[in-house]
Parts: structure tokens; C-alpha cells; sequence
DNA sequence: ATCAATTACTTAAACGTTTCAGTCAACGAT
DNA sequence: ATCGTTGACTGAAACGTTTAAGTAATTGAT
């Protein structure tokens, strides 16, 4: 397969391979003659050698190879993109990489495959971990030693660097937002509390809006499934079972609200009319919808450039000090709201 | 970072480095006796060994590693994701991959950068490629040597397996569905007819379908511009201009539909009411959109999965022998057709 | 004129595997 | 008693780089 090494390269221009090695790299700390330097490139043009990055990551510990793990959101399934948000993020890490001469490792995840090994063993400069994980494989991944950035996971572990958003605070926004509009009974649903920091964030920012607003949170508003279309289907479902008590929404992803939306629309129920719905994420998706979705805009792209360059920074660094990122929120008014009177009880 | 290496499990077990790989590799040629099998494994679970990849490809020639290049829509945009198409593709292709013990190195394509490199250089065992590719890329990529799958190209080269779609029979049956429910003059709009063999194809099926009902292809009725949601708009906002001639609409693409239907709607146009629209490929979003599209469904999982196979098939195949892998459609109803009548004229 | 420093290279050891070609004992067949 | 065979291993070269250490010639300072 590989035709032309640098040993061919070498005899081209009729000197050592470590000089090819040295002027290929730049190299800051050798010195190489103008007239050398244009023979090796001569020979290079000509043979069109292209270097073998796993020999240069086995030789120089660098791979220029960045590991992403993206969760599948069940394990069974195929598809780990059913949520666009994961779609839209990975683009941005993947074209920012790019840029930076970087490539990307994929590997979705699943329960019973050693997370660690995926990127381990191929010596990556860094790894992008998106979503919610076991402790245990993260643990393992932190004695790997390589730099390791954590995209919307609330893991409290100076080894690890992190970049998330205001998570609770988008939330009482757009809580407090519908508040505003005159709606008194809001539900809440989004995928598991218990299990992802995300979501428990949002819960808690919905329940400080409420109560700031002298609402007491109730039980019976909150709905808890996964974060995917077929939930929001569900929770349309449940929602109209229980009698169709509260006149607002504020869900977790915009991909949950297509499906609630849809839900409820065959049933007669429409939005914004009979009910108003804030989302989260503005994902491509939320623009498209009918109705367009009001909802709480993240910089997918700026979170997945941050989470490259933090990597990035990491690798150079020295030593190890633990990096932050929080990334603004605000919300984008859409078509999902409607102001609520009294007169509408 | 690597810290633990071939050498050190062998030196805890007591044997040599290459008693090791053996084992390791269940190597089928050598023999290995049940007993030293047994301390090599206990040594590697003891000293948490993972053997470097790398150091593997380097020496072994395979990298268990597929390349999969996908096309950046517009060179200076960011997500390359904004047709959902290769998110659910590349998402079934890192699962398959995945399954066989492979990795993906994902590459995003810029006019710029040798695609070829990105992929060559790390020794990749196959290559995927998704989209429209320039010819001399293209044959950059050849002259390498390991498979080559393209996915939905229409490149005519036995040194390159193929998969795609029937392309031009499901505009046939996506335009021939819409002169039965009575419609008689139909809009085609698609991503670029002339660069892109896919939109050129269906294009071809779709004048094919309006000949056979003994219409005429109408120049007028074309909208041809890039597949993506803005597109959408820009085409609605054309047809308007142009006067509403159809009363139905070809489109070659889910995204696209999206931004003709919303297109439409800001402009009080309904669909299915004042124009029906078939389109193509049934992402998830098809389901999800208002009113829901009625499409020319194409499984993206089994796509992925083919691709995948082909390349792992090739990949163990003494000589090269090019294949061809076309799957079936089928036309999935929906809401976004109605019947039309003579007397809705 | 001598010494140290600089420039422009080369040599060779490493990186962590795989795998070909041995080696050596034990074994059954002659 | 000798001769392949087989089974169970080991040694060492190779994969294509990087890089520390070394060399030899040139330069500049004294």
C-alpha cells in the first residue's frame, strides 16, 4: 500500500532521512540549508510522498488525532443522531479540527464496550466526550493521561476540562418568559432527570422561575422520558390523559417539541392557541418547524470550536490545570407563544 | 502516555513479546498451548494492557480504520450536517463499522485540501465517500489502492464500488404518483441538475414519468439551486414570483421541502391545499415536518450498512472485482398530497 | 593561530507491533 | 536407533517515522 517512504524521498535528493524529517516538520531547533530544503521538497513533489502519520504517531507520541464519543441514545440503536443537536456539534468539532490539521476519531458508544479502548489504543492527543457518562469509564479514560474535554456533562473532576452552557439559568429564562406571557400552569418535560446533569440543571432552573413567580412546581407537570421525537409523541399523549392542565410548555430539545407538537396536533390541539411551548437547543430544526419554535439559542458552533481548541491548549500545556467554559444563552422568540389571558381560562 | 507495552506483558508472563502477539491475535497458523494462553491473559489483565494501533498498522499493514469523507455543502460552511441525510448515514455507517471492530476517521471536504491525504496517510484500510467528488481527487484517491466505495455518485470507474439507489425510477414513481392524484403540471426542484449525477438522474426520471402521461417537461417548472433548507425558501419565493403555475411540486430533497412548505406558508400558500409536494430520501424529519411529507423513502440505515460491508468484503478479496449495490424505494403517503380535480382549477 | 561556537548535516536508537524463520524437545513411525 | 513431524515456543528483522547525539567543516572572536 504505502509506496514511497521517507527513506525514497532521502535517496532522491541524495541525502539522510532525518533531514527529510527535519525540514517536512519545519523543524525550529535543526538548521537546513535553502538549497537543501528546496532539494527534499523537489524529491518529495516528485515522488509524491505523503508521510505515514501512524509511524510519525508511533515515533513522535503526537497523532495529530482527536477521539469524539457521542453517546447512542439507546443501546440498540442505530442511529446516534435521532437528536440533530449531536449532528450540528459534531460538524463544528470536525470542521474545526480540520482547520487545525487535526482529525477526528468517531466512535459512538455502547454500554458494553470499553469506552476507554476506542481512543486509547490509537494514541489520540485528546478526547471530545459529549453527553452523560458511566463514572467508571471516565475514570479510566483519566489515567490515559490525555487531555480530556467533556461537552454538557456536570462531572465535577479537575482532571477533566469542561465546556457546558447556563444550563439552569436558560431555563429560568424561559420559564420566567412564559410566566410573562401570563401563563400560571407550565409543564416540564425532557428526558431523564435522575440520570443526566443536564436535565436536572433545567429542572431546577424551571422551579426557581416558578417559585420566584409564587408558583408552587407540581408533580403532576413534569414529564420524564428520553430525549428523542417518540418521547415528545408520548408525552402529548400523557399530557392530554391528564386532562390537558396546563396551558404552557417548556421542554428540554427542540426534537422532543416536533414530537409533542405533532402529538397534540392529532389530537386537535394546537399551538400556540391552546398551548404555548418554549424549547430548548435552536437546532436547525426549530426554525423549520410549524409552528417555528421559540426557543433557547445555544452556539452549537462556538461550543464545538471551544471544545477542540480547549483541547488543543491542553496538548501544549505544560502541566494540567483544569479549564472552564460556559457558553451565554438567549432566547429567540419564535411562533410557539402566545400571551395568556385570564378572559382564556 | 503509552504506558504499558507488549514487552511488559510478556516479561509477566514469562514468555517472549511474539508468544504474546500469538496469543493475542488467536493467531490460526501458530500453536499455542492452553497454558501459557492462559498466563499471557491473566498478565494483560493485570497490567491493564491495550495494545497500540499504531504500532499494529505500522507493522501489520491493516489499520482496522475506514475513512469516510463527506462533503462540506458550501465551502465556507460550517455544518455539513444541514441536510440530515448524512447525519443518519454516517450514523449508520460508525455503527456498522463499529460491529466489526473498525473505526471511523471522519474528514469533512474543502475545495482546498487534498482529499486524498487526509485518509492516505493514516494507512486507512477503505474509504467511504459520500457525494459528488471532483475527478482528479478522485483519481488521486485510486492510485492508492485500498477500496473505495462511493455512496451516491454516479461516477462510471470499476476501480471504485458503487452504492446507491434507484434514483431515477423513484422520481418516475414519486412524479408518476402525482399526475394520478390528478395534477397535471408539476414543478421539479432540486440541488444543482447539471454538477451533481443524483439530481440529474431524477430530473431524468421526472421528465421520463410526465412524458409517459403524454405531458410536456416544462422549462419553467425547474427550480435548481443547492439542497438545503434556504434553498427551500429562495424556490418558494420564485414559484410565487413566477406566477403559481403548478399545482404540484417534484422535490428532490426533505430539507428542501422543508423551506418550500415554510416558504410557502409565509406567504398564505397551504400545503396540500393549493400545492401538493412528494419528495425524496424520508429522514426523520419528514415525519416530523407540517404537514408531514409525503416522500420517496430510502433506507439510509441499510446504505450505510452496505457501505460498510463492501468495504470490509474488499478489503479480505484477493483481486479486485467491482461491484455494484442499487437498493430499492418505495413511496411513503403522507399529508402533504391531495387530489386534485378538474374543477379545482 | 587557536579555540569555541555555529551551521549543516548524518548515524543510530527508539516507538510498539507483527511475522518469518528458526530452535528444541517430545513423539510416533520405521 | 534414526528420522521426519508436530507442538510450543523464541529471536530478530521489519514497518516508517522522530530525535538525541555525534561529526565535520566553516566562521568569528581573541
Amino acid at each position: 500500500m504505502q509506496r514511497v517512504s521517507i527513506k525514497d524521498v532521502a535517496k532522491e535528493a541524495g541525502v539522510s532521512a532525518s533531514t527529510v524529517s527535519y525540514v517536512l516538520n519545519n523543524s525550529p531547533t535543526e538548521s537546513i540549508s535553502a538549497e537543501t530544503r528546496k532539494r527534499v521538497m523537489a524529491a518529495v513533489q516528485k515522488l509524491g510522498y505523503v508521510p505515514n502519520l501512524n509511524a510519525r504517531s508511533l515515533s513522535s507520541r503526537r497523532s495529530n488525532l482527536i477521539g469524539v464519543l457521542i453517546p447512542q441514545t439507546e443501546p440498540g440503536k442505530e442511529f446516534m443522531f435521532s437528536n440533530p443537536f449531536y449532528g450540528e456539534l459534531l460538524s463544528a468539532i470536525e470542521y474545526t479540527a480540520r482547520q487545525h490539521g487535526y482529525h477526528l476519531l468517531l466512535s459512538g458508544t455502547q454500554e458494553d464496550q470499553g469506552y476507554a479502548n476506542v481512543a486509547r489504543n490509537r494514541g489520540v492527543d485528546g478526547i471530545i466526550i459529549v453527553g452523560t457518562y458511566p463514572g467508571e469509564s471516565l475514570n479510566e479514560l483519566k489515567r490515559m493521561g490525555v487531555p480530556i474535554v467533556l461537552v454538557d456533562s456536570y462531572v465535577t473532576d479537575d482532571a477533566f476540562h469542561t465546556i457546558g452552557i447556563e444550563d439552569k439559568e436558560g431555563a429560568r429564562m424561559a420559564t420566567r418568559y412564559l410566566i410573562g406571557k401570563g401563563h400560571q400552569s407550565i409543564a416540564f418535560i425532557s428526558g431523564s432527570i435522575r440520570e443526566n446533569g443536564v436535565n436536572m440543571k433545567r429542572y431546577q432552573g424551571y422551579c426557581d422561575a416558578l417559585r420566584e413567580a409564587g408558583l408552587t412546581p407540581d408533580e403532576g407537570a413534569i414529564y420524564s422520558g428520553t430525549v428523542d421525537y417518540e418521547y415528545g409523541l408520548t408525552a402529548a399523549r400523557q399530557y392530554l390523559d391528564r386532562g390537558r392542565r396546563q396551558t404552557a410548555a417548556f421542554i428540554t430539545a427542540d426534537v422532543l417539541s416536533m414530537g409533542f407538537v405533532k402529538g397534540l396536533r392529532q389530537q386537535g390541539v394546537c399551538v400556540p392557541e391552546d398551548i404555548s411551548i418554549v424549547s430548548f437547543d435552536d437546532v436547525y430544526l426549530a426554525n423549520m418547524a410549524y409552528p417555528s419554535l421559540t426557543t433557547v439559542h445555544q452556539d452549537i458552533g462556538e461550543k464545538g470550536r471551544k471544545a477542540v481548541e480547549l483541547i488543543l491548549e491542553a496538548a501544549q500545556a505544560k502541566e494540567h490545570r483544569h479549564t472552564e467554559c460556559i457558553l451565554p444563552l438567549r432566547l429567540v422568540e419564535r411562533d410557539s407563544v402566545r400571551e395568556w389571558r385570564k378572559s382564556d381560562d
